[in-house]
DNA sequence: GTGAAAGCGCTAACAG
DNA sequence: CTGTTAGCGCTTTCAC
């Protein structure tokens, strides 16, 4: 026996095909009692709408943007990429993604403007926080457009999710597994960080600290580099304080430019603990080489997929659960590599 | 402008409909001619096939079986859970569960031979390794259902793939995790097996061996306790080893009754740098609470997904590429905690 | 308030 | 080899 259609249930009912849709979609204009007889039937037969057959009647493909900053960010690359190689497969969705100059929030502001909401049912950005960027999300909310953010957040602000992991929980376990590796080495830490001007970098060094200074309080922290995400800056920054301070037993490096620690780390003994972050080819191999301890990830995939969902939930208006759209912080040692 | 469907494809190349539904589905009988002038019609057109709609039209709804063992086992039981949840949800697939008693070979083997292949396209079974459930196995295949093992592997049988985690891997995760933990503190490791009998256990004791003996060789490692997955066995005979080597600085839990390592642990001081396995209520706990540093799991709801999508493309005859169905091992310390 | 009927894009017989 | 013709289960006008 397959499962039972509207068919059956309307014949279980002794209504129309469209009774049954009404109540199915709780539309207007059906008497209580009708109502009510339809869902009884519906419950005995055990029916369950069959959900291509209504995308396919319904015809309605929601179309998402997502906007990414341009540039060489490898991460964001890596996003768009797996965007675009979704878009290929997505079956009632369309995926678009627009790309605007790097922490320009103007441009950004632009871009959320000339938004079309015809065309657009929902957006997916990564936020620069600035008041512009706010204002033109708002502009976008009040056109009825779904507006979530990605990877950055912008709180205070009207969009209606944030899509990315928790900052603070990845710095602190970045320091729950650093300072565990040299424990028993008291010493100096370095974080380098790209600028802390950039929210998830402020909060990452933030949850570190946290943790480091409450339970292992025999590191001491030395003030973050700043080096701009440029693996040659931080080549060269660190380069400094590892000479500087012989005593750096561990390295916390929260943004890009992780090539530079590589570097920066090349023929020193003995060597202090690393943690990063982002898997990329380059993190990949310093972990199978023993120059880095362990990896923290985002998942892109995980990311692309969850603003997808969360943005065809609030398009269709069905009810989303506040915790939604939080990534879990993904840990790779050398032999858990995927 | 929407989407180009099969009218307009057959309409631009100069065919019928169905001629276009045969090159579309690699069917026979059509010309060469033909079929190269309608694939260039779909690639001008950017045709993409709407998957709702075939899957309407072709009304065939396969069913998968997943057999898992009975009994307490958390993990089990979670899988089991998170299966049901998504039988509800899910929409091309039927998903039903049946259990049997654990270890028991015959059981499952018949288990296996019960499986109706007018009823069932695709089975998931977590194998014991035997001789009878092998030719079970290979006697399903012959009635052409499609077969994966999931958790625990049964290598050399006909099951088309193994879905889960790389246990030698787990193994050597952890064994970095716990030898860092340890560093600079030389003594000895204790490993808390369920039993060596079980494919899964050995893959992962063989693979924390490999590591803690090469990268961490200040470390001993005692002989594994079998505790057959009982917390009380556990918590006796830890406790047993806890008390005669006080210089035990690290324990593995590779197996269940993880409950037992913590409270063979209570009160100890210097608490052991401890690894285990499984997200549990308790872990979890014992995680926030710090008696534990670190927990390696296998995530129920990817090992379901990889299972059924694994399952559908062999039933569909799709190539399935061989690295499919490896689920990642998640490494979770109090801070990054789900 | 309710029902009839015409599709949505594709597949599956069955004819040619 | 190729085309015609009914649907799949649901939504959507448009009548009544």
């Amino acid at each position: 026996m397959s499962r039972p259609t509207i068919h059956d249930v309307a014949r279980a009912a002794g209504v129309s095909l469209s009774t049954v849709d009404r109540v199915l979609n709780e539309r207007t204009g059906v008497r209580q009692a009708t109502q009510s007889r339809v869902a009884a039937a519906m419950r005995e037969l055990g029916f369950q709408r069959n959900l291509a057959a209504a995308s396919l009647a319904r015809r309605r493909q929601d179309r998402l943007l997502f906007i990414l900053p341009g540039g060489s960010n490898s991460f964001m690359r890596g996003l768009e990429r797996e965007l675009t190689r979704k878009a290929a497969a997505w079956e009632f969705t369309q995926l678009e993604v627009a790309t605007v100059p790097p922490f320009d929030d103007a441009a950004l502001a632009a871009a959320l403007r000339e938004v079309d909401p015809a065309q657009t049912h929902g957006v997916a950005v990564v936020a620069t926080d600035s008041a512009v960027v706010r204002a033109a999300l708002a502009e976008l909310r009040d056109k009825g457009v779904a507006v979530v953010t990605l990877v950055s957040d912008l709180p205070s602000s009207r969009r209606q999710h944030f899509v990315g992991i928790d900052n603070v929980q990845a710095g602190r376990t970045a320091a729950s597994l650093l300072g565990r590796f040299c424990r028993g080495r008291p010493g100096r830490i370095v974080i380098v960080a790209g600028s802390m001007l950039v929210r998830d970098h402020a909060e990452r060094r933030l949850g570190f600290e946290q943790v480091l200074r409450a339970e292992f309080p025999e590191q001491q922290i030395l003030p973050p580099l700043e080096a701009l995400d440029d693996q040659d800056i931080v080549a060269a920054e660190l380069g400094a304080v590892l000479d500087r301070h012989p005593d750096v037993v561990g390295i916390y490096s929260l943004g890009a430019g992780t090539r530079g620690v590589a570097r920066a780390m090349a023929g020193r003994t003995p060597r202090p603990a690393t943690v990063v972050h982002e898997l990329t080819a380059h993190s990949r191999q310093a972990l199978l080489d023993g120059s880095f301890d362990a990896v923290i990830r985002q998942d892109h995939a995980r990311e692309v997929a969850a603003a997808v969902s969360l943005l065809q939930a609030l398009i269709a208006g069905k009810p989303v659960e506040p915790e939604a759209g939080r990534i879990g912080i993904e840990v790779f040692l050398r032999d858990n590599l995927p």
